[in-house]
DNA sequence: CAGAGAACTCTATAATATAGAGTATAATAA
DNA sequence: TTATTATACTCTATATTATAGAGTTCTCTG
């Protein structure tokens, strides 16, 4: 990954945040309006934004007689985001390089 | 650091790639242009944006008889920069603990 | 069928990035 | 002194994006 060339995913906290919980287990959407306190709207659009870029992955069920839309990561995602903070990490190497 | 609490600075693209040219040593107007390829007006808008917020100093001064805008890392801004990517490490860290 | 809970869609607003034109500055040349 | 040049800035308009919130849809329950 290039620093010119950071996907557009990762430059919004609330979606750094959603992949974030989602790294750790699925989750539904419910659980992620809890943890990152965003609105039903703004969440609906981020998790969106997230699905389309192959990011996550949700499925809608009725568990307990009631609706629960559960979000999981992809293998693509943690990839993703996985290179995202090793790209990261490369510009620190390279900077603590320069002053030794 | 939080991920609910990312600064501003970090969500944007062409910020994170000034700061880690800078992360490598001082560089000038020019350079960061031809670095990010950003216009005039917007890379003059995010160096701004990254001085207010005490990442980067900005010193201007005439070299070989010229205008130069030199822009250099503060130990502030180096140290968001190092904080943000251990942020990072350790969700991915957590993430694999979940599955090992 | 009415109501409740969940999550969605839609729309309007606010915030932000970006492009590009125009401007200020200092040095130099004439 | 005036014109010119290079640099980087300011200002403004536009485009993009995030966000909030209202209203809608859906399924189950009573």
């Amino acid at each position: 990954m290039e620093i010119n060339a950071i996907p557009e995913v990762f430059q919004s906290k609330l979606r750094l945040a959603l992949l974030s919980a989602l790294l750790t287990g699925t989750k539904n959407f419910r659980e992620l309006k809890s943890i990152t306190e965003a609105t039903d709207g703004n969440l609906g659009a981020q998790l969106k934004k997230l699905e389309e870029a192959g990011y996550i992955v949700i499925e809608k069920a009725f568990i307990n007689r009631k609706p629960q839309t559960s979000c999981r990561i992809t293998d693509f995602g943690k990839a993703q985001f996985k290179e995202y903070v090793e790209m990261l990490e490369g510009v620190l190497r390279q900077a603590d390089a320069c002053h030794s």
